[in-house]
DNA sequence: TATTGTTATACTCTATAACTATA
DNA sequence: TATAGTTATAGAGTATAACAATA
């Protein structure tokens, strides 16, 4: 005798229950509300303002190219997000002085510590996540989401 | 002798290894890809529209209350969309006879046909995951995304 | 001609406040 | 006074076309 899962609501799902993008977007409310709460609210930062300091931080003279092929973002909507990093005076752009159309990419001294300790923040806030996932269990899961990753 | 990794991409991504939040947005970004391709562009539906349609068919008489709390979606989001899939007759709205001011919602004949039509898309769709993920992986990343769904 | 990036624009998504009607 | 839902509105996210500068 097997008893049926406890429902998680009182709405039936079981339609969706094969369906990988369903369970992807209900566990990202779970996500974004995390990174709204431990860096969104307190530091200012949207995720792909976050994101991005993290990148910039790891790739010094990284172009808007690289960065827009990596988080398949098109062109103008990088250009809009550098703008307002450069008007908080996070990010630097430098023209490449071998091809003059490129740009390329680094953090202010200012962008580095915002980047240090947003991701100290995020790393704390995902703690709420270790009452739900062991250890193993979160390793497995991101190993998965990588693999489904473009 | 172990070797590092294989990068997925020319731009260093480490500094995000361990925030289950990037690999969440990394990986929804293949999911979502998958419905447009299948269900999105053929069928004309967006994601939280397919989505009500598969929940109002599991539940008919639901209430438009009970679909936000679900979904943690603000009420007048579920009233745009369901205006939406009433003026394509895919749902009906009518008032609880008891407590009027309460809606309940079903699908006409129409949307219950597009109801069953895009879920099989959406699975057919969702195959191209197989040469990603195992069977049994994805079963794994299913049951770790509905631990961590709200 | 092709590539990097910008400007302009439009459409969708999300969140909130103020409102109507019922209870 | 509280609840279900709507209207109005604004801000953020996303996509595309047309453009400038450089190669």
């Amino acid at each position: 005798m097997t008893t049926p899962p406890a429902p998680r609501s009182l709405l039936d799902e079981s339609r969706l229950d094969g369906i990988l993008g369903y369970a992807m977007a209900r566990a990202s409310v779970t996500t974004t509300r995390l990174f709204n709460r431990s860096v969104g609210e307190p530091l200012g930062l949207r995720p792909v303002e976050f994101t991005l300091l993290q990148l910039i931080e790891a790739n010094p003279d990284t172009t808007q190219k690289h960065l827009c092929e990596l988080l398949r973002m098109p062109a103008p909507q990088m250009t809009l997000i550098l703008d307002r990093l450069l008007e908080r005076d996070w990010v630097r752009r430098e023209r490449d002085q071998k091809d003059r159309r490129t740009l390329r990419l680094r953090l202010t001294e200012e962008g580095s510590r915002l980047a240090a300790q947003s991701v100290e923040a995020l790393r704390d806030g995902e703690r709420a996540l270790d009452k739900l996932l062991s250890p193993g269990e979160r390793t497995l899961l991101r190993e998965l989401l990588v693999k489904i990753a473009g």
